[in-house]
DNA sequence: GAGTGGTCTAGACCACTGC
DNA sequence: CAGTGGTCTAGACCACTCA
């Protein structure tokens, strides 16, 4: 059953009298499948079934910020998970091409760099990077550890930036090994990969946030007019 | 480069004087991250990079089912690819379940099932299943091995069904060993399914359109109001 | 047959967990 | 501290590829 523990390495080999790396490879089998996940010091336990989350576009209505909730705020009210952020970092930094393209910034312009890691229910299910235009943001609640009520883009709206809309570019990939610890994915799990950008009603790119979806946890949801 | 062999493990082992499963863990790293192949007996290999399209929005616009267009020809338009379509089958049948809810069938509704490959210059990128109310498809060209210029959707449309809006489900996995022969993918490459509802004007569902998309060769466009 | 990756045994030290 | 999984060395046999 889901959170039961499964024999040690060493009562594998014991009892199925195999060498420990052959009993390594049978959970490694189970890991690839997602199917348990294996903590250091604690043991090996069978998953819990992963709560998909539906991602409807819906989640950045402006409705939603004047009600004080930020995007993931929006999710964790209407699945029914706790949300919780942690790894949080902030600084000012030149940012990398793909970001700076995106924003149209010239060669000089630095960006508010905020970095961070969702969890829902204790899991870490997402990491996002957002990358806000130090002419903008800097000296704002944006470059503040907790941006306060509706989160970034109210804050952005505050600061006279009214959203007027946002594109987001969905791929999909193996993480690496780096991306795979944070998230604590299993062997064989991939990501999704999701680039947001988001305009002002004068069409300039206020912030795009890169974010690193675990594929299992999420469906995403966009509506497209037939026009 | 791409298609450029990797050292072998005896020279890893060798250069680097680690022991053989050292060496076999880092390449396991790489793979696990798809960015090399294992061929056993031969060696390993740096993957082909696959050439990205980027699926905006914008491909279900009615001018270019005016301009009699598919979806996938404005693709193969704008990128520049040769498209081609191939495995295709046509039948009457009735629908999965998950199907049978999007469409709001009764239990007894049949669907015309349209199913096949889509490549580009050659390569299986994707592959598709159209299922469509036998109620709305039946004795039209939608049956048709070929549906005439713009496709289903243009077909929809001189039925009398007005397309108002579609709704894209997205989600991304590892493929089955099915999934991975027809779209010739090599090991450790996921997949991304996108779930398409079309509505007409009256609020009727009345095509949904389940592809498989080999991720590599995506990226998907949406555009989000601010509202 | 030489070279390759796939799999296995046997044993070591380490880092982390929880009592 | 004992028990756990993470990582490493050292060596073996096998299946497959290719000249």
């Amino acid at each position: 059953m889901a959170g039961d523990k499964l024999p040690s390495e060493a009562q594998l080999m014991k009892h199925y009298e195999v060498a420990r790396m052959t009993a390594r490879q049978a959970i490694q089998e189970l890991r690839s499948e997602g199917r348990v996940v294996a903590e250091q010091g604690r043991g090996v336990f069978v998953s819990q079934p992963v709560q998909v989350r539906r991602l409807a576009s819906e989640r950045f209505a402006r409705r939603h910020r004047e009600a004080g909730l930020a995007a993931f705020g929006v999710e964790a009210e209407k699945t029914g998970f706790t949300p919780r952020v942690d790894q949080l970092e902030v600084s000012t930094a030149s940012p990398p091409d793909e970001i700076r393209d995106r924003l149209r910034l010239g060669d000089g312009g630095d960006v508010v760099v905020r970095s961070r890691r969702y969890l829902a229910d204790g899991q870490p299910v997402e990491t996002a990077v957002s990358y806000v235009p130090a002419s903008i943001a800097a000296g704002s609640p944006i470059v503040a550890d907790d941006t306060g009520p509706g989160g970034i883009y109210a804050r952005l709206e505050e600061l006279g930036h009214e959203l007027d809309h946002f594109t987001e570019e969905v791929s999909a990939r193996m993480p690496t090994a780096d991306e795979r610890r944070r998230l604590q994915l299993t062997d064989g799990v991939p990501v999704m990969v999701v680039l947001r950008t988001a305009y002002d009603t004068t069409g300039r790119p206020v912030e795009v946030c890169d974010t690193l979806k675990a594929a299992p946890a999420y469906v995403l949801e966009y509506d497209i007019p037939a026009r």
